[in-house]
DNA sequence: GCTTGACTTCGAGTGTGCTCCAACTGCGAG
DNA sequence: CTCGCAGTTGGAGCACACTCGAAGTCAAGC
């Protein structure tokens, strides 16, 4: 039994396609994943725990040009933990503004919501 | 003084650009504007709180499709409102479900951010 | 030993939602 | 009268994040 999960495996488990996976890989979201001896990859632990922050930081929405930048700071090493935690800090907010203004413009919606239930109820007491 | 908002007028009340208003007319998403005697367009108050529900629409991410989809159904009457009402009620639900998506993802985040606040306590500390 | 299926690379293509350019028109201020 | 500005059109271009096609490799199962 080989060592690590190989592209497919990794795709059922983060969400992402196996396109998708690659391409992460190209762009230097992911650090090259080690091969088999046949060339194929095979994603360590660390490669698997990397992708689900990375997925975390896609859902909510961080461009994946600030992911890089982020994953930068990883490779540079330790000592710019600060800068990383203020990077994700505020992201942070950003989701949390995010989060704040879908529920406002939520609400709007759900005034026509509550209008249109009003006309139909009005017309089934026609 | 000529009737209605000129499209820089409904640009900065919107918060969507000129170009954008003028695709959104072209692409079906506004009736046609009418214009005034030098081909101008003049939005009436009935365009601009299309626009006011439209852009919460786009704001809470149903794609440009789906609001036309919406909008065809304003266009075809008024018989058809429980078909819109339902539209609206199963975007609520997916806006719904992507705050709470948002949430957990952010959770996700939230830890790692509490772990860099660790290390550098730690080393404050050192 | 052949087929099947998952994998490989590279580069091109796609969908979405704008965004902009070029060339032109018309209005108001100075 | 001229300037500058805001508007007009049609069509092209762009950013983003994938997504896919083609052609080939490899290993396992029948």
């Amino acid at each position: 039994m080989e060592e690590g999960l190989s592209v497919g495996e990794v795709a059922a488990k983060t969400g992402l396609t196996a396109y998708t996976l690659r391409w992460y890989e190209q762009v230097g979201l992911l650090d090259p994943i080690p091969r088999d001896h046949a060339g194929r990859r095979r994603y360590r632990l660390r490669d698997v725990e990397r992708l689900d922050l990375l997925t975390k930081m896609r859902a909510t929405g961080m461009p994946v040009r600030e992911m890089l930048r982020y994953i930068e700071l990883v490779r540079a090493g330790t000592h710019n933990r600060r800068e990383r935690l203020e990077l994700l800090e505020q992201h942070r907010t950003t989701v949390l503004r995010q989060i704040s203004e879908l529920e406002r413009d939520l609400a709007v919606i759900d005034r026509k919501i509550t209008r249109y239930r009003g006309y139909l109820d009005a017309e089934q007491t026609d």
